[in-house]
This record gives C-alpha cells, structure tokens and sequence, in this order.
RNA sequence: CGGGGUGUAGCGCAGUCUGGUAGCGCAUCUGCUUUGGGAGCAGAGGGUCGCGGGUUCAAAUCCUGCCGCCCCGACCA
C-alpha cells in the first residue's frame, strides 16, 4: 500500500478524552473514530489489526474443533423470556422494537440464541459434542464506557458454546477451550494467566478468566510467578486426548492465580515469597461450564444410549477481539507509539522513502516494494513528500515491526538501513539482503 | 446511578467574569527555499461559538430549558 494513497488519519496531537495509552494511540495512529459513547468506527488500519486477530482466534478455535456460524446482531424478546433472563438482564440490555411493535433487542451474548438453534436440529447423544461459535458485534448498555475499545458499548466477541451429554463431556470440552485460549493469547505476543473466576450473571460453577498483565488494567490480580514461564501447549496438541489435555488444565491450574474477588489471602501467603506477584490485569478472555442452565427451561434434549432423554450440558466462551487489540497495545508500546506484535501487525514492513524525488531513492523503494509486495509482505511504502522526521514518527507511531530506511546518505554505499521497531536496532544492507531477509520466513 | 467537569475551525486551546458581531498554535491549500528524527518565509481557505427559548439597540459572553461528551466511584467480553 501507498501511503500516499491510503486512508491514514494519524493525529499529531492527542485527543483530551483519551486517558489510557491504548486508546491515545489508537486514536492517534488512526485506528479507530468515536461516534458515540463507547461506540467506534474501526478505521482502515484499525480494521486490518482486527482481521488479523480475528483470523488467529478463528484458526485456533477451528484447530480445538469448535465450527463457526453466525448469528444476528438483532435478537425476539421471547427468546429471551424462555431463559427468564429478558426480566433478569437489566439496562445493560439494548431493547428495540420493530415497525409492528414486537419487541427486539440487540444481542449482549447469544446463549438463548445458541440453544434454540441447537435444538431445533440435534437429538441424539451420537451427535455430541458439538461446539459452535461465532464472532459478532455485541451491545452492551454499560453505565459508563471507557477507556476507548476496552470498555465500549459495542464490541467484538468470538463466542463459542459447547454442547455435551454429561458433565464428563462438558469438562472435556471446557478443556479443549482451555487449551485453545492459551494458544491464541501466546500467538498474539501475550502472557495470558487462566485465573479462576466469579461465574457472574451468566451462572454456572467452573470457570476461569484469561488475564494479561499491564500496569493500566482494570482489576487487580494475583498469581504465582511460575506462569510467566509456563510453556504452550503445542500446535499438534491432540485436542481428543482426555487426560492429556485435563493433564495440561491441571497444570495450568496448580499453582495460585486469582483476580480480586476470588483473591484468598491465606492461599496467597502460602506462595514462597520470590513468587508472589500481585499485578494489574486486563480480562481478554472468560470461559465458564454452566450445566443444563439454558438447556433445562429452553428444552434441548438429547436421547442418551440408554434411551433416555436428557438435557444437555453446556459451557460458554468468550474472547472480546476489540478489547484484545487494545490490550496487546497496553502490554506493547512506547513513548513513540505502538509496537506491533508480528502476529498482528497492520503490516509486515514499512518502506521509508527518505527523499521522494531523488532517483536513486525512488528507485530503491520502489523496487523493493515491488519485490517484498511480490513475495506475500504486506508493506506500507510511505512514498509522501514529507520530511524526514515526519516517517520516522508516523512509522513508529503505526508500529510496524520492521522499517527499510531509504535516504542518498546510506543508498551512496549501496544499502539502505533496516530497523526493527521493537529493539530499535538498526541495520545497513543492500536491497537484495533486504528482500532475503524479510522473506525467509513466512 | 451519585459526584465533578466540559462543549468556540479537522486537532489542541484563548476569548465568557466586565455584552459591541471571533482569535492563537498545529493541520489543510498555493508558491519559493529546504530534506536522516515532526523545517523556514510569503500568501490563502475554513467557524449557524452544542441546540432551543428569553433579556437587550446589540449575545460565544447574561437568564432559562434541553442535548452531547469526558473524568472519579459502585457493575462488566
């Protein structure tokens, strides 16, 4: 892409609502636009991030067996009076009616959704387990959004729902998420700790939230220092292993973690000394086991091998990819901007053209725009007219990971200067060793 | 929902107390000079001062009603 071509609203100046670092430089950089309270327009560059975690979440998910669909945004009322949770939700709830005065509203989650669907269609325990999941748009009336995409009103979420005979089956597939939230939270460049957690308002008795460290997170947390080093779970990880992957749920659940309300003192002090850290979190994921809580009044039921008709056990589980993007930004930046996870970069390598006009420095960028382009990169060339100064900040600002410096200084020497933007060190190649480099693996 | 703020050009702000018909910086456009960490000079464009009502010869400014947005606390992917 050209930057001189692409819709990069990048602001010089902070905008004064914006309190935490996420979302001054996602304003900044472009990202995102405010259109209402807690509401946001997802920019082209803001977009792209987007896709990119979705896609991780996606692949993972699909890899622990879980099958996407899609469901609306818009959901009946009566849905939701089958669960009595249409009375228990409360203003958080967005309610709409249509032009023939039924009443509607605008999702918050979809367990109602999820069940009806499910049985409408499944009968026989030999269709078990079933896990569905889709990412939609949510809305949730919150009293007070915040801090930009962290705490808005509408926001993204992979929600799967797992279907299974028995609590057996259930812990089964409740693992399976388990294992395939540690995955995608490590392939985002994050250090996510399953943390046991309150059940809350959706209900249920097992459940976990999956907490990064940033010193700006909303809740307070403490854990055993060990998970910091914790390995994943591989990508071959057998996700029909039983005790394999209750051994790794285990493991991962051994050692003391818990957000402050589930935090118990005397459990903590028992943690050696060098070992207990107690930090600030930001939830990025919530996975729960809850039973026959929707399927028991809503009437999914399957018959069993002895005949016997029953309702089905089920879990839900959350990841919010529009909070994730700015969490991986708390976790991930510095006083010039945002500092890319490769995972999730807008783009794998910006071009700076350093003197736009100069042919030799024309020449350079534009062939290996050309070439990096023709090998699979995604690349911002900023061929602008601009000064100097102004890529290097708009360049960090975006966070790209890798930078090709083209300017007649190095280009006399028949190389241009690549810079990682992570370590900020830097590097005089020729163009050739540029390409090599930045194409070896993918 | 309680408490505190705020609304003037795309962004950041001054002007409001003391009424006289709107200004600064950045950004934008034009020209020239510049070009390795956000340049300089010269010129230009851009605002129903959140909305409605009122007071007044005259309202961004005073009175009044409403709305939006932000921050702090109790709740949440």
């Amino acid at each position: 892409m050209r930057l001189s071509r692409y819709f990069l609203p990048i602001l010089r100046e902070t905008p004064k609502e914006a309190e935490i670092v996420s979302h001054r430089l996602m304003l900044r950089a472009g990202m995102i636009r405010q259109e209402a309270a807690g509401i946001y327009a997802w920019l082209p560059l803001g977009l792209k991030v987007l896709n990119k975690v979705n896609a991780i979440v996606r692949e993972e998910q699909n890899r622990s067996g879980a099958i996407e669909l899609l469901m609306p945004t818009i959901q009946s009322a009566d849905l939701w009076r089958e669960s009595g949770r249409y009375d228990a939700y409360g203003k958080e709830m967005l309610r709409i009616q249509d032009r023939h005065e039924r009443e509607m509203l605008f999702g918050p989650t979809n367990e109602e959704m999820i069940t009806e669907i499910f049985r409408g269609y499944v009968r026989s325990y030999k269709d078990l387990p079933l896990n569905l999941y889709h990412i939609q748009w949510k809305f949730r009336d919150e009293v007070r959004p915040r801090f930009g995409v962290m705490r808005s009103r509408e926001f993204l979420m992979k929600d799967a729902y797992s279907f299974d005979l028995d609590q057996a089956g259930a812990v089964h597939s409740y693992n399976k998420m388990f294992v395939a939230y540690l995955r995608t939270f490590a392939r985002m460049g994050l250090k996510a700790i399953p943390m046991r957690a309150d059940t809350g308002p959706i209900g249920g008795n097992l459940s976990h939230e999956f907490i990064i460290l940033a010193s700006t997170g909303e809740s307070e947390v403490f854990c055993h220092a060990d998970y910091l080093d914790y390995e994943i779970p591989p990508a071959d990880t057998d996700f029909d292993d039983i005790s394999g992957l209750q051994g790794t749920v285990d493991k991962w659940t051994a050692l003391y973690a818990a957000t402050s309300e589930m935090h118990d003192t005397a459990a903590f002090d028992a943690v050696p000394d060098d070992k207990r850290m107690s930090a600030r979190g930001i939830e990025v994921g919530h996975i729960f086991y809850f039973g026959t809580k929707y399927s028991e009044p809503m009437g999914a039921k399957v018959m069993g091998p002895d005949g016997q008709e029953r309702p089905v056990h089920m879990g839900s589980y959350g990841i919010g990819p529009s909070r994730l993007i700015a969490a991986i930004i708390e976790a991930s930046h510095d006083e010039n901007g945002i500092i890319w996870p490769e995972a999730v970069a807008p783009f794998d390598v910006a071009i700076l053209n350093l003197k736009v006009g100069d042919s030799g420095t024309d020449a350079a960028s534009e062939r290996l725009y050309r070439e990096l382009s023709a090998a699979g990169r995604d690349v911002l060339y900023d061929d602008r007219d601009e000064r100097p100064g102004g890529k290097f900040a708009t360049a960090d600002l975006v966070g790209v990971p890798w930078q090709v410096l083209i300017g007649p200084k190095s280009l006399a020497e028949g190389k241009v200067e690549l810079k990682n933007r992570a370590t900020g060190e830097r590097e005089l190649l020729s163009v050739d060793d540029v390409v090599s480099r930045l194409t070896a693996h993918k």
